[in-house]
DNA sequence: ATCTTGTATTTCGCTTGGCGAAATTCTATT
DNA sequence: AATAGAATTTCGCCAAGCGAAATACAAGAT
């Protein structure tokens, strides 16, 4: 009774894909050493391996031979970004808001069982809720993550409060130090992101609250106004199981 | 004296990574046999990487089974943004840039004998030149690819000139509808990209250069000002050979 | 209900792609 | 020159993965 685990799909593309997960926020160029430390593939392989990546622009190596990620992910990026054909004016849209409440802006899209932060505008303040661009969520908790929940089609149970109250709150649910408040962009009467306000919790109280929400709603109304009628037909992903 | 084209890399890798490319701006949804049809691959082969490739969140399939592109294409890509690590107030620059002039304002970076379109802001006009981020394009012409190429260490030749007015300007090289006028910014003598506006050719006359010339300067100027310190160490990558 | 047509998924035996240890070459540093 | 660290190439063995074909599924049409 060795290994159960179901091993399924292509060695090969997985180990390809791995090592483009090698890169982040710290490390942007990578010897072939480091490569090989981060992947715990051999050097041979990872060679061969980058010649197909970097043949199809993933993967670069500068001029002392470092790796870096190349400009196709970009490219491919952008196109997974304008698959949910938002206006162009939403990270404008995104900027006056977090100038005018002095917090993190951000517009999360669902796909699947996790939430993703499209774009995000940060305030320019000491204290302020750090958001990577690109990064994936749990559907569990927050409040842009009840929003995506209350709000797409199937999914349900006791978030009809949420669905007749317009926005959820949250404090600390997925993390401790955030508060965050978020409300829907609809499409007619179909979800497309949720728009949210997020930062230190201690300055997400009640008050605060009632002062900010009616520009967040006023924000989604504006956007969903500008969003161009032929609807994309994204639908919730299913589970990536 | 059948084949003598070299053949490298990981097949299954260059196949997976075929199937990315089977999107595209028409193209965002793709049945099985949709993108059979597309990379030329047999339906099982595809089904067999779109395991891989799904698990590692390049690739989605939605309620009907239509494949899409997945949210680490945008996470990776942002990560390749950040690399350059930019200000990022210079998308609301751009746009203000692009609202002064009321042409299309971007930034291109160099990537081996490549120009890539990091970032854009369009005007709100009938007549503009549309540009998709992300896309690559090469430096052999166009006032951006002048001034990339002048401003990389190693490369020179007779591109002193632009070096010494600060500035290029094109107009019809690479797309005969488009004229466009380029500077660098410059993280001390480095280069690190070049700030366009670009237009329809007609807009683009010598006095309309003369007039709008020294609002980019000031923007580039701008921008290089609030450039953090600790340079990337990119360096131009090698030819993709 | 029964065909029909288009699409998606699974199976399975054969073969070739690609694995990786080790040898070799390159490039600093002392 | 000598040493060391990193990058690259070689090559024989074997299982990973290929794809034709069979099967299952879904949606109209009759």
């Amino acid at each position: 009774m060795a290994e159960q685990i179901q091993k399924q799909g292509v060695e090969a593309v997985d180990r390809a894909l791995a090592l483009l997960d090698c890169f982040d926020e710290g490390a942007s160029a990578l010897g072939l050493a480091d490569l090989a430390r981060r992947s715990g593939l051999n050097k041979s392989t990872i060679l061969r391996l980058s010649i197909s990546l970097i043949r199809a622009g993933y993967l670069n190596r500068d001029n002392r031979g470092q790796f870096r990620l190349g400009p196709r992910t970009w490219q491919l990026g952008s196109l997974y970004r304008d698959t949910f054909r938002l206006p162009m004016e939403l990270r404008a849209q995104l900027r006056t808001l977090s100038q005018s409440t002095g917090e993190t802006a951000s517009f999360y899209v669902r796909d699947g069982q996790r939430r993703i932060c499209l774009l995000r505008e940060e305030p320019i303040r000491a204290i302020r809720h750090a958001l990577k661009e690109g990064v994936s969520l749990p559907l569990k908790d927050g409040a842009s993550a009840l929003v995506l929940r209350a709000f797409s089609s199937g999914d349900d149970a006791e978030l009809g409060a949420i669905r007749t109250q317009g926005y959820a709150f949250s404090r600390g649910a997925r993390d401790p130090d955030v508060g965050s408040l978020a409300v829907p962009v609809l499409r007619g009467h179909k979800l497309v992101g949720a728009l949210t306000l997020s930062g230190p919790i201690n300055r997400f109280d009640d008050a605060r609250v009632a002062q900010i929400l009616p520009v967040l709603l006023e924000c989604s109304a504006r956007i969903a106004k500008n969003l161009v009628l032929p609807d994309p037909e994204i639908g919730a992903a299913l589970p990536i199981a």
